[in-house]
DNA sequence: TGTACATCAGTGAACGCGCGTTCACTGATGTAC
DNA sequence: TGTACATCAGTGAACGCGCGTTCACTGATGTAC
């Protein structure tokens, strides 16, 4: 009558998910077995099974959920600046990226993980990442059409920040060392404001 | 009487070693199984144990040779100049970097892959960058005491600096994308030294 | 509302594949005398 | 220098472990009448 079954269902699908991002944090999306998921969750190993097809099609679904979240985010997101010669415009893309990637960190690295090993994920990846860079191109470009020079070519350049942001802001993340939030935000700010801005008429 | 018997066993070693970094090069460590290096070097499967117990010890191999070459490199270096104020200084690293990270990807990127997974060799892995980690802190704190106004204290900066290094010159080296080897190494210069370089005096 | 049957989520033991690892065997090289 | 035996690098079929995946079974929920 009521729906118990599907509710039930839906409970140990969540579950699941649960502990796998649980137990993907501790030891790591390639290091763990199905069985981990599993146990970890409180079910048997067949149960499995009755939700997904395999530990990548966990993946999926987990990386569909952030998806979701992002999506949230991006339209609670107002115009935000685009001007980059502006240090704060800076600063608020730096700070959401750490917020956005402090929240998901686990599914993210999963995912790196995923796809050093399986080309689907490592398309889907590059997928996912592009419209973000293509975004930080943008902004570059602006800078350079106010008369910046940048160090190079907006596409490279902003393959190099992105690469300092997601390096830098995972190894913060893993171990802060004494460094507060709002002063590493400011380094990554500064590093990237003053290195692309550079000598503005 | 001639030592033709470890002459050949070194030939095969060298062969399995080269094999591997061809095979890994190929498909990445984790993709790699040990009848795939074997075959890639043409011998049989149960060869593999008369000089390695495991992939793992192939790597530590892989891993002592790249050491043993970046000895012979780092005594080479004269006296480089340690005055990161000066855009030619920082152009140096770079540069040298570069070719380093040239050189020798496979393994390094072999060895992050096996870090993912294996503790040992992510113990490893940060051991062996701690000390390039605290020469460029180095440099950073003679810009300090220069009167350059780091973007925050000499450790996480350097930190930053390691990441945007890593993370971009790989992907340059993956896919230049039109992008000449000097431009990519002043695109990278350029950055780090406005950036850190600052307001001088 | 009650009864009989169907369906479904979950269980966990058992199965089987892939791959690392072993081991008896071969032929060549080294050693002893 | 020659002969008999020992040792060693290499071979590849076979073994077995780990783990993903299946499947017969259970008890509860849903449906038909």
């Amino acid at each position: 009558m009521t729906g118990v079954r599907k509710a039930r269902a839906a409970e140990t699908e969540t579950a699941l998910k649960e502990a796998a991002r649980q137990v993907f944090a501790e030891r790591g999306y390639l290091n763990t077995k199905i069985t981990d998921i599993t146990a970890a969750a409180g079910r048997a190993a067949g149960s499995f099974y009755n939700h997904f097809a395999s530990k990548e099609e966990l993946l999926q679904a987990l990386l569909a959920d952030l998806l979701a979240a992002v999506d949230d985010r991006v339209q609670a997101d107002p115009e935000h600046n685009p001007d980059f010669t502006d240090r704060a415009a800076i600063r608020y893309h730096v700070a959401s990226y750490l917020a956005f990637y402090r929240e998901n960190r686990t599914v993210l690295v999963a995912l790196q993980q995923a796809a050093l090993v399986d080309t689907t994920f490592a398309a889907r990846l590059t997928e996912l990442t592009a419209p973000d860079l293509g975004h930080l191109a943008e902004h570059l470009e602006y800078v350079r059409r106010a008369g910046g020079r940048l160090p190079g070519p907006p596409v490279p350049v902003a393959q190099a920040i992105a690469a300092l942001l997601q390096g830098y802001l995972n190894t913060y993340l893993e171990n802060p060392a004494g460094l507060g939030e709002e002063a590493a935000i400011d380094l990554v700010t500064d590093l990237v404001h003053r290195g692309i801005a550079g000598r503005l008429p």
